[in-house]
DNA sequence: TATAAATAGACCGACGGTCGGTTTGTTTCA
DNA sequence: TGAAACAAACCGACCGTCGGTCTATTTATA
């Protein structure tokens, strides 16, 4: 084989970008190190210069895909326009518009992100993503409890558990996607529609908002979002 | 080898017995099918007449255990003299001792399930648990609503979510307990102690329950479980 | 030109799983 | 009654694949 030579970082993230790329669609198991390279153009030699193990593959991938999740949610955390709860629903609202948006892909990744022989896959990009959320949120939940707009005990705390029922929102949008795909679509939509708006309604008792302060949904997204 | 013949259910078992504990004691990816046919004196043949492969069989570790845990739980939710906040708040009760008792197993087994070669396991054996509990949890709700002792919208909707929390609980105890045996004990048990009575708020908030009449941990229990 | 980083790819051992065959118990029927 | 037929349980040698290692070679650079 031709010798190739390209920066590292260059290669680093090409075989990132395979790696992401098939695990998402063949899942991680089934996804082998040779796959990866055979994809990349690499040897087996050059993988293993720049990842210690598959395992290290896979938290690059979780990594990175959480790195990019930050860059896109940092910068609403920031703005000082609004207040927490103002936050929290354009939180919402920019995760419904780049859900609508990127509707194929997404539902791509959840059936592959809920496959039984992808679960390391999942654990790895839930644990990077919870590293990276969590202080951004807890942080949110401080500054709403010093201005008075939620009641926060325990910004951590609060912020932990807050993202882990979003587990909950994930599971179900799986489960409504497979309902709708079995043809079940009124089922599915109104499934999808009235468990967001539970989830809203969580929320907001937990934070001690008034009723109908969280905009997790909006008339007619789920079905929407279902048939994009 | 001498061919020894056994009840089907018995030798069934027998490679439940020995898998649970060997992926509990090594991790799911660490222990090989040869471990577990070594230590239950079963051929290969003999295995894979029982267990198509050797994620079937933690499958039957996960589903065994979710068994046992709802045959333990099931009397307390058929209690008719308890209402659904009593029912709650025995659970959490029933939950305390238990975990007072079996504290040394209990923490070998967080450390277990948190390790990440076990995410396989964990993943399951919450998949189980969730099987089975949710619609424990849904009628224990439904009921309440009716009852008029707390508010569920959605009971179904709210149990998963309410389940869901639970993991966070989970998730700190494991941090607890590393903090504690890192011979941070103060940092530790208040650690515990606090994010538990942020769980009970969350679940009193959440069902509009009034403050306090949910007891997820009573004082001096997080100690007590470090320490136990 | 010396040195270290990067690349190649043959190779290895362990692992999950298969397969052909044997043993044991049970059913059937002359 | 007993032997033939059948099915379920069991055995363990064997196989293909996979993650990972190793040695050799090339390339950049100081």
């Amino acid at each position: 084989m031709v010798r190739i030579k390209k920066s590292p970082e260059l290669r680093s993230n090409e075989l990132i970008d395979c790696a992401e790329r098939l695990f998402f669609q063949h899942g991680y198991e089934s996804t082998t190190v040779n796959d990866v390279i055979r994809e990349a153009n690499v040897s087996k030699g050059a993988f293993y210069h720049y990842f210690v193990s598959k395992e290290a593959l896979l938290e690059a991938v979780a990594t990175r895909l959480a790195e990019r999740n930050l860059k896109e949610l940092q910068p609403l955390f920031e703005d000082p326009s609004l207040d927490a709860v103002g936050q929290l629903n354009a939180l919402f609202a920019g995760s419904r518009r780049l859900k609508l948006d990127m509707a194929p892909q997404l539902k791509n990744t959840f059936n592959a992100l809920f496959k039984p022989e992808n679960v390391a896959l999942y654990h790895r990009i839930d644990e990077a993503l919870m590293a990276v959320s969590v202080p951004l949120v807890a942080e949110m939940l401080r500054r709403g409890h010093e201005e008075g707009t939620l009641d926060a005990p325990d910004p951590e705390a609060a912020a932990l558990m807050l993202l882990q029922l979003r587990v909950s929102v994930a599971k179900v949008m799986h489960t409504a996607l497979k309902r709708y795909e079995a043809g079940d679509i009124e089922a599915a939509a109104a499934m999808l529609d009235g468990w967001m708006r539970t989830y809203g309604t969580a929320i907001e008792r937990f934070l001690k908002l008034r009723d109908g302060s969280i905009e997790v949904t909006e008339p007619g997204f789920a079905r929407a979002f279902l048939e994009a």
